[in-house]
DNA sequence: TAGATTGTTAATCGATTAACAATC
DNA sequence: TAGATTGTTAATCGATTAACAATC
């Protein structure tokens, strides 16, 4: 019950409510900033106060997957971010594809912050003409019937999908009928999820919905 | 106690959820997609069904803010589409700024589905004297100096953050000296929020994360 | 040792669901 | 009327917080 060094980070036993998996991601990007910063050790509750959380609520999220810190001195940093990579699945290297070269797919393609947390752009995919055959920031643009021979090459388990509304659930059919096993999704649009498929959905006109309500309801409600 | 015709959809008097609020903006997307297919009315069953919640929870949330249903009826979609919209603060237009115009920036202005959720692009603000002066997707590039002056001439109150991590901080605080009242955040970074200023944070990188966190925990976790 | 901080239990708080009288 | 469906209450479930013994 008490391992001395280096602790495992043993799957846990209870489910996970989401809201801790989502934390969690904040977490590691913020000890990451303290890394930078210089930091070896940091406490639960200096962690949650830059964060906007209890010191009990970082260590009881922690403490769904393992025994991380150490009494009287913290969390060591670099170990802790190991750790929560580990959790998250991003210790590893994902292979990753993009379906839609619209203006936003473009935009996914070049943006940075994806490498550093282990994922890396294999294919794009689209079904026009003009954009089949090209490539965009380095990745090569296929046409989307070309999706089962790529994906099976790459062996690309995750996709962003960044098609307008209407065609979104016949790209995420087709995935799934790929092998294809989860799927941010950007299409503003329900999607009837294929089983054994996971989604994590972006509706970024949703996003702006939200903070307007926030905005018009500061302080009252 | 009961009102007939047109229901007021009066402000809560509890607190609302912020669970409930996203709910909101989930129940709008499928009632405006329920239009489109015909539908005049609707119960909280069969669009709790589309949603995957429960009728119940649709109920409840929509409660929060007012009688809106007809008991042996269901739901009007027009008039409910309305009442969400009064209350997300959407039946008004929104007057919105970019800051930050690169790759992801671009891509934003670009965004249709804005447009149709009220919020309208009016100025985008950079430093790089090679973009300012510009036009991109019909919106003018000034220069972040001209903030104050362009923020008050527009009445801008919200405004999207799509700069690196390192300036975001900077640009936020200068946002909320203008009077800004709520910043759509895509800088991957924690935010210290000036007081009366409402923040939504989209890191895409984390959302990319829990999709992996899932994936590799799927029906395990 | 004294001081700091964890991991965990129990207590509190809040959100979801089930059930049903009221309504059309 | 009978059938359908709401709004709401009470019951359940889950998540957060407070407190503290254990640990370094």
């Amino acid at each position: 019950m008490s391992d001395s060094k280096p602790r495992p980070s043993a799957g846990p036993s209870e489910p996970v409510p989401k809201a801790v998996v989502s934390r969690l991601s904040l977490y590691l990007r913020e000890l990451e900033h303290l890394v930078r910063e210089g930091h070896e050790t940091i406490s639960s509750s200096e962690l949650g106060r830059r964060l906007g959380v209890t010191d009990a609520q970082v260590r009881k999220d922690l403490a769904f997957f393992g025994h991380f810190g150490y009494p009287g001195i913290g969390y060591r940093c670099e170990e802790l971010i190991l750790a929560i990579k580990r959790i998250l699945g991003t210790d590893q290297q994902w292979a990753v594809a993009l379906v839609g070269v619209g203006n936003l797919g473009r935009a996914l393609l070049g943006y940075k912050g994806f490498a550093h947390r282990g994922f890396r752009f294999v294919a794009a995919f689209d079904v026009d003409a003009a954009k089949v055959g090209t490539e965009v920031e380095g990745v090569p643009v296929y046409h989307l019937d070309r999706l089962p021979e790529i994906v099976r090459a790459h062996r690309i388990r995750l996709a962003l999908v960044a098609v307008p509304a209407a065609g979104a659930q016949l790209v995420v059919d087709r995935l799934a009928a790929c092998g294809v096993e989860g799927i941010l999704n950007f299409a503003p649009v329900t999607i009837n999820l294929p089983p054994a498929m996971c989604q994590v959905g972006v509706d970024l006109a949703i996003e702006l919905e939200q903070l307007s309500f926030a905005v018009v309801n500061r302080q009252a409600g």
